[in-house]
DNA sequence: GTCTATAATGAGATAGAC
DNA sequence: GTCTATCTCATTATAGAC
């Protein structure tokens, strides 16, 4: 469904392959127009003439593969309902599944665009790009979380889905700090080593919300403070 | 032993304030020299006289206050320490407390300290100013997280930090999922909540590590893939 | 669709007076 | 330490030929 190793046949999407790489490795300001057409083999004007401006370029860039990788996590998630009741970590596994598959399996651009979206801050470009290409997913998640831990408040289940997704972003990062501070032992490379130890680390973590939500601040006054 | 809202007194502050500031919300490369000493109501040139180039300006923003936390951090682990064995949950709060405290009550400069670091991507200008600020103070923590399973290899433990590090530093980069997400049941803003739940969330993570290391793929083999 | 050329602006950094 | 003025180069975007 995905074709990895094809190169870019029209100029349009050299550009998008181009400005997914750089934007990732450099942050959009960190990049220049002339630095995407450059890598992308196209002269400068080509840009602007298939996106306009360098804002509707980013755009979408997320936008291209935001449904593929939606599509994608919707079809586990309802291949598991489909299967009967879902235990909270195979939830999370049609959640980051896909991420890791299409990161490590997808092609060069989707480990670009893992990193890229890694990058997100609290400006207005980011938030309303994330906002409106993953709200509605995260949302049926949220929903499926809320499903595995049915007394506990639907608030629970999206805090434990905003740290979830928080945990994976970052550690699809392409940060070094796993075999930096492993001194080498471990390879930050190695991302299916990382989700399957993601997958029930961050099941467990949401198994506590309902608890440290009655006790709240027990850590805290623990050390008097 | 910070002084919060003190107004900066000399040149060379103003302009470390005004470029914390800014950086944190819209990155390096989204800011100007002259944004940032116009915003410090100086003239362009004080920059360069105080910072030389723009790339050491940055590395001053992240030094100046990486120390102070780093202190703080580390003070709150020897008080454990000194008080006997603590557990996983004592050394993520040592970890993470600091973090929680100066963000919300050190003055505005560290709320826009900690965006800024949550911005951090894989490019060599963060990489090395990251790992020359943080790595020894981490190299300390995931002995303590160790110590609090000393049965497991120290890799996990390693495993168990770099994971929680991403959890905590999405918690506090200002995205505004956890409101937008809950429909405005949830505050983004209330990083104490978020504190109080992700401390045992993380615990309970970590924990899970040396189990989920012996059947790797346990979820994965699960769905068949 | 693709090119050259250029417009219009903003960037980082510095020289040199005070 | 602080200022004005400026150098030099890169930036986004567009105009207009082919």
């Amino acid at each position: 469904m995905t074709h990895p190793p094809e190169p870019p046949v029209t100029s349009r999407q050299a550009v998008l392959d181009a400005a997914e790489t750089l934007f990732a490795e450099h942050g959009y300001d960190g990049v220049s127009i002339r630095d995407i057409t450059g890598l992308a083999g196209v002269r400068l004007a080509m840009a602007s003439y298939h996106f306009g401006s360098k804002e509707n370029l980013f755009d979408q860039v997320i936008a291209r593969r935001a449904e593929a990788l939606n599509r994608a996590r919707r079809a586990a998630l309802e291949a598991l309902q489909r299967a009967g009741k879902p235990e909270l970590e195979d939830v999370l596994h049609a959640f980051i599944w896909p991420y890791f598959t299409l990161s490590t399996q997808g092609g060069a651009g989707w480990a670009s665009y893992c990193r890229l979206i890694a990058q997100s801050g609290p400006g207005d470009r980011w938030r309303d790009v994330l906002s409106r290409h993953f709200d509605e997913t995260a949302q049926m998640f949220i929903t499926a979380i809320h499903a595995c831990m049915p007394r506990a408040p639907r608030a629970l289940a999206v805090r434990g889905f905003v740290l979830s997704v928080g945990t994976m972003v970052s550690a699809f990062s392409g940060n070094r700090r796993l075999t930096r501070l492993s001194g080498g032992e471990l390879d930050a490379e190695d991302l299916r080593a990382t989700c399957e130890a993601m997958i029930p680390f961050l099941a467990a973590g949401i198994r506590t919300l309902p608890s440290s939500g009655r006790k709240a601040g027990a850590a805290a006054r623990r050390k008097g403070k």
